[in-house]
DNA sequence: ATTTGTGCAAATCGTTTGCATCTGA
DNA sequence: TCAGATGCAAACGATTTGCACAAAT
């Protein structure tokens, strides 16, 4: 329950849903060289539902309890960090102390709610960035993240300009 | 030593910079409402020079020692805090567990080489962003940051389209 | 049988806090 | 004088790691 908006699966992950079941999971798993055990199926069955998701590992790590799962926290970083490495799930920083996982594996960008630290995705279609300049030297872009902070009503402080200028 | 891009500072933090010396950072901090003591002093200093910076709170402790400035660690997060509570500085979040501050208050963007753990800004007028959609509900935007995380030639795993799209 | 994964608890890392001491106005 | 700052060390929260045990091929 942390995605308002429908955002668009791309396919090759819809087949694993709950369409197939456990079947997909396991075939998807194995693809990806892992396991499939027991944990990683709790996990990837939370994981890859119909919508995308964006949880801590602290989340995820309850919701497997409430699912009736036992599953340490240990085991839901390393499988999380597993599945990332696989390219099932993208790892997004908003927060210093705090690291979210996000199905959604398209580009795309996202809205962060700092009083309650919701995420939520920005499909990569409704915006466009230009004037991007080269990266330095020798590097090349590895990944684009744009994230619109956004409160509740209400500035407190914080004097000044706009930090960012967006024209829409 | 981060700094490769020369960019405009802001006229209000000019005066502050070794033009004046402790003179204007102590005013500076005045207006703020913070006490110009020793420790403060010798942050700013270092903080507020020509070039714009992007420091972690260790960095700048190792700086500050090396200047020969007893500052405990704590007192340097405090004083970053602080600062950034002034709108002296501000926090960028690119990275899981640490946070940088960056003395460009400015709107601007922001290349950060992970391998190196670099940031370079982007000035904000060279890009653009468009169509960006309305904040969720009763929200309004605070801030908008784009990051675009760059690596040393050698793509890696990472099998996949391409992370974010980018009309330059 | 082997290899790989898991759980626990301890270790780490960046950051924050409590409190006694110091210092600037 | 005395509110406000600082330093230290302990507390913290998120994440990681070491190692004995369990499960998958």
């Amino acid at each position: 329950m942390i995605q308002p908006l429908p955002s668009p699966l791309p396919t090759h992950l819809q087949d694993l849903d709950q369409a197939d079941g456990q079947a997909g999971l396991v075939a998807r798993l194995r693809r990806c060289g892992l396991r499939p055990t027991r944990q990683r199926l709790a996990l990837a069955g939370l994981l890859f539902g119909p919508a995308d998701r964006h949880v801590t590992a602290e989340q995820l790590h309850t919701e497997a309890d409430r699912a009736g799962v036992r599953v340490s926290l240990a085991t839901v970083y390393n499988t999380l960090h597993q599945f990332t490495d696989q390219g099932l799930l993208r790892e997004v920083v908003v927060e210093a102390g705090r690291s979210y996982f996000d199905t959604n594996i398209l580009g795309h960008h996202h809205f962060f709610e700092s009083d309650t630290g919701t995420l939520i995705d920005i499909p990569d279609h409704e915006i466009s960035i230009a004037g991007l300049p080269q990266a330095p030297e020798g590097a090349e872009i590895e990944r684009v993240d744009l994230v619109v902070r956004v409160r509740r009503r209400a500035q407190t402080t914080d004097g000044g300009t706009a930090p960012g200028t967006v024209q829409t």
